[in-house]
DNA sequence: GGAACGCTAACGCGGCGTCAAGGTCT
DNA sequence: CAGACCTTGACGCCGCGTTAGCGTTC
């Protein structure tokens, strides 16, 4: 669930991220951002403003496309989640971190 | 080091993979693939052939450029990397493997 | 000398950013 | 009614695959 603590229209979110309104449009199309909505009016969360920054960090600094960001963001995704059962599991449960592992490696298009 | 069990010439290695012999210097070109030489020849052993037919696997199937295929490549090979040490270790040295994953973080535009 | 290789330049298609037109809500 | 929002379509640029031209090697 989304803080409220700052919710943001289009011309606002567009001048936050320095990002062009219809780029935002195409993002939240392509299925990475999707902004809470107060009949069809689009409200960007500070998460989702951090995360249109993110998107076009990923594309100018490595210069990967929407997929290419959109699996970033899964991967990445996944690996905070191994990192956290690492730090604080008791007993190391090396079969957890190895399906984990899979799961990535799956989405890298292993098999 | 690569095997010698298979040694192609471009014709060759474009019937293999079915990519255009152009397309295959584009790889290269790009980094991703570097086969032998022999005198400015190409000389494609078969671990190549199968990262061209990975590569363009990559593109059509998850649609990265190869920029994204880049990245795909190097933290599948930081994958199996933690894993073999999970599955080695006698100990479960956690510090390690969060070394590793933290390093594939970054390469995900992490900080 | 013919066939296959090398390299570079140019064309075509599609992804992504932007602009434009027209409609709706406040 | 003015202004900002919505959606859809079109244009320009660039990445990627392919083609073409030309020189070199086997």
């Amino acid at each position: 669930m989304k803080h409220s603590s700052g919710v943001y229209v289009m011309q606002v979110a567009a001048m936050l991220t320095g990002l062009h309104p219809q780029t935002l449009r195409k993002y939240e199309k392509f299925g990475l951002v999707t902004p809470d909505r107060m009949n069809t009016l689009r409200l960007y969360s500070e998460e989702d403003i951090a995360l249109c920054c993110k998107i076009r960090h990923l594309m100018d600094e490595l210069g990967l496309n929407l997929a290419g960001v959109e699996l970033s963001l899964k991967i990445r995704h996944k690996l905070l989640e191994l990192k956290e059962q690492i730090a604080d599991d008791e007993q190391a449960n090396r079969k957890q971190y190895l399906t984990l592992i899979n799961e990535m490696l799956e989405m890298l298009g292993d098999q």
